[in-house]
DNA sequence: TTGAAAGCGCTAACAA
DNA sequence: TTGTTAGCGCTTTCAA
């Protein structure tokens, strides 16, 4: 059996540079494509290297040069969609920009234990860190403390703006402000709004956003005109069915993400209630399904993959930076507009 | 500037030997639980790593013990519900077992340039691969080159059965057939499909299912019976348009995905038929969304969180066996059972 | 039960 | 332009 198994050891360098005739360094050189190595030696080597199928090991070389090309990335609810096309955005540019990724799912969007997962990313020579998962609750406790520790560059998406850290958000402050402004341009003066659970940064955003657009236009916001889900449908589903009791003449809502709204739309049809003209809706994410929606929905469109990619790339260029020893402007933000999507269930009649 | 950095040089195994006044050997057999280490010198040893805070390179390690507890997983489409929530089993399994995870979306789902993206994987010296990108057209044409080269565990997700490779799948034929079995079971016998992209794999298996489940009912099958979609809500408007032109008595359909179901439900709606008594309709998929359409939408449950979960299992099981010199029962298929869920849009009349 | 020596496969720093 | 030397931080092998 022994001799079956027929267990091509792998090349080194070391192998190459007895082939070429050379010193193991040109062979590096070559590979790391160096200046200072002569046309005909380069040519050569790669030939060399091509022939015997050489390929580096990524394991050594982080070893030896302190640089991995991986990121690390913290993520939480991939089973839903905005955290997944988060990631999805982030893969693409860093596979563009030439790294790779250690991915990490908190078990609980709560998570609060993260010092073993920094320490496994150190551990593993992580080139920066990239934390895509949301803010909720105290959960972002450790922060201060993490940054004292850990000289490893973090990025972070979707929270609440903080000088010592960098940023990348959508603004959904703006977004709901968007939303509702534009139900009210409608005429209808009793907007309601469904929020996603308030321990969330993003849902008191968004709860923001929807009340300063009221009291902007002159209409008093009052605790039975809201109230409070937890972005699944089945808690949109009693979020509307309680609103409509105690909000009893409403006449449009702003609710905080599409599933929602997908059960808003349900309940008030089988009540047989018109939409838009007995209740115009907004959501808010903009999934690809809204526009089949019965009827169409409206909504403000985040675009969650662009999040991703900006946050590879300024994590890309905070790293790049700091090798050149050149520690940078500081902890930078980048913010990003969400857009007012207008369909049939807040239409003009 | 200099003194200012605080550049908290890592402490290495080679310093808490020193300060433990032991070798670097016995600290190294206490990190790893070795048994022939003297009770106190354990002890010892272990205080001394609390207290200086002592974490091992991960990547030290890989490089020398040739085992990097890592593994490479390949996906595709994060977008979709389907692999994002595939991934979410495999993250929280791995996390688990002690697994880490390097991630590679492919760009598009049909990519066959998979070479580079292996020989990455080889480089990082990930213990095994988890293949979760669908099977489409050609793309596993590079298989059978690539057993022959390469001696990395991989485990298939979702793919035709062959003997070379382990595979874990959900059965899309039985999905497909309880589906057309309900319908049929309806009294229904002009059962409709409009079926994913036929170049899918798991596309073609669902037409399949429906057709054997009307053949075994006696019902002929004809190609103005079905129409092809490409999954997403838009295509399955156009889909449903021209199947109710070709198909001008359909009295039931059986859509690819829940999706496209959806588009299905409102055009449906648009144009006065009524739901399920004129047009009785189920999906595949299972996606939460579908119990809160107008009307709830019946369809088949499949289980992708717990496909990642079996996936990270099986692999670990036979990187495990492999490392025992066991080269185990070779490659093993395992196969999960989807289910119907019974909603308003096929309800009894 | 412990330690010394020799790597793992690569790169940085210096010398030639 | 090229080579030599000395690591990177850990584990394996063998000897004590």
């Amino acid at each position: 059996m022994l001799f079956n198994m027929a267990e091509k050891k792998k090349t080194t360098i070391y192998e190459v540079a007895k082939e070429a005739g050379v010193s193991r360094q040109t062979i590096s050189r070559v590979l790391n494509n160096r200046p200072d190595v002569a046309p005909e030696t380069r040519k050569h080597v790669q030939d060399i290297i091509q022939r015997m199928e050489y390929h580096p090991s990524a394991v050594a070389r982080s070893l030896s040069a302190k640089k991995s090309y991986i990121f690390g990335v913290v993520t939480a609810g991939l089973i839903y969609t905005g955290p997944s096309r988060t990631l999805s955005g982030i893969t693409s540019k860093a596979e563009e920009l030439g790294y790779g990724l250690l991915l990490k799912e908190l078990a609980s969007f709560s998570s609060n234990n993260i010092h073993p997962l920094i320490q496994w990313f150190q551990a593993h020579q992580v080139d920066g860190i990239i934390w895509a998962a949301p803010e909720i609750g105290d959960n972002r406790s450790w922060l201060k403390d993490l940054l004292k520790e850990v000289q490893i560059p973090i990025i972070f998406l979707t929270m609440e703006k903080r000088d010592d850290v960098s940023i990348v958000a959508i603004d959904n402050y703006l977004g709901a402000r968007l939303a509702t402004e534009h139900l009210i341009s409608l005429g209808r003066k009793k907007v309601g709004h469904i929020s996603g659970p308030l321990n969330w940064w993003e849902a008191r955003q968004r709860k923001q956003g929807w009340e300063d657009a009221l009291s902007n236009a002159g209409i008093q916001v009052f605790d039975n005109m809201w109230t409070e889900g937890n972005w699944s449908s089945k808690s949109g589903k009693i979020a509307i069915e309680q609103l409509l009791q105690t909000f009893r003449d409403m006449d449009a809502v702003f609710v905080g993400n599409d599933q929602m709204a997908l059960s808003v739309l349900q309940t008030t049809f089988e009540q047989g209630r018109l939409i838009p003209d007995d209740l115009a809706i907004v959501g808010f994410d903009g999934i690809p399904e809204a526009e089949y929606f019965c009827p169409s929905l409206s909504t403000v469109y985040q675009n969650q993959i662009e999040l991703g990619c900006i946050a590879v790339q300024e994590l890309v260029r905070i790293v790049e930076e700091k090798l050149l020893d050149n520690d940078g402007l500081g902890p930078k933000h980048v913010t990003l507009k969400p857009e007012l999507v207008i369909r049939n269930s807040s239409k003009k009649p």
